[in-house]
DNA sequence: CTAGTTGCAAAGGATTTGCAACTGA
DNA sequence: TCAGTTGCAAATCCTTTGCAACTAG
């Protein structure tokens, strides 16, 4: 999706709730279309702090949670406490790799592990709601470092 | 495996580490070895000073960690920033449902699952150390209480 | 005009760390 | 003995919150 496709749609979302579109507001909303990857709230700070709004770290926070729960963002953490951010209107769920050396995030999706995901969660009567699969490991390029050092 | 099957391996453990065998290090393996559920290091810390040994809550940390260093304990994140611990030692992986009403933690294991990870891993060439597999939502209690107040 | 938003700094929760006093081998 | 351990409090990291000054509609 277009980032002015997405501003739209933000708008439409404030308005739904009673709240505004403010220069912060869409300069994160813009930020987070710019970036093809994920990212954390620090560096989204950094990069507002780039455009003109100056926006403040509690804004930054205020707004990817605003995000998040319009789902215009997703969330997941790193493993060590942090969380990262990812646009995902218009894109297709997936599941992540991590790698431990670089830091590096893959994207994987498997249908036949959602299908199966699912079928546990019936089988237990469990309904299912959010679901969080990372592989942590090491990607191609570190996993050669690794080997050569060794 | 019984507590004292894992306290002589912890010792043996901290022995190959030139590591010392302690009072708090004692309790603490030994609180963990007496639930059969996951615990957060709060808990830890409240069970501990309830056995004599009044460990401090950096040493409760301290020794967790060394703990999961030593595949004594797993170690997973609740969702919502706090690290959930349970011992593994003699018990096969598996992976978790979490409950969103009640928090309650249920646990799976689909081999079939793991099967595709491997699959996936391998055709990106991605070497797998860990994974983390989660599935957030209502348990069957909690499904039926929302469904009636609905 | 005025409810909603911001920036700031302070508070928060979870965890780690520095350090002097202790203690197990 | 003495390297390793502890308890404590302070520090850290990430995130949220209180509040008075602002601003979009």
């Amino acid at each position: 999706m277009r980032p002015e496709d997405a501003l739209e749609r933000f708008e439409v979302f404030l308005r739904n709730k009673k709240l505004r579109m403010t220069r912060p507001r869409r300069d994160i909303l813009l930020s987070a279309w710019e970036t093809h990857s994920h990212f954390t709230a620090e560096e989204m700070f950094s990069w507002v702090q780039q455009r003109d709004s100056n926006a403040a770290r509690a804004t930054v926070y205020r707004t990817l949670n605003l995000l998040v729960e319009g789902k215009f963002l997703a969330s997941m953490n790193n493993g060590q406490g942090t969380q990262l951010y990812e646009h995902i209107l218009g894109h297709t769920h997936h599941d992540h790799m991590i790698c431990r050396g670089c830091n590096r995030v893959l994207e994987f999706r498997s249908e036949e592990i959602e299908r199966l995901q699912e079928e546990i969660a019936e089988q237990n009567n469990f309904q299912l709601v959010h679901h969080v699969l990372r592989l942590e490991g090491y990607c191609p390029k570190c996993r050669t470092a690794q080997s050569e050092s060794a």
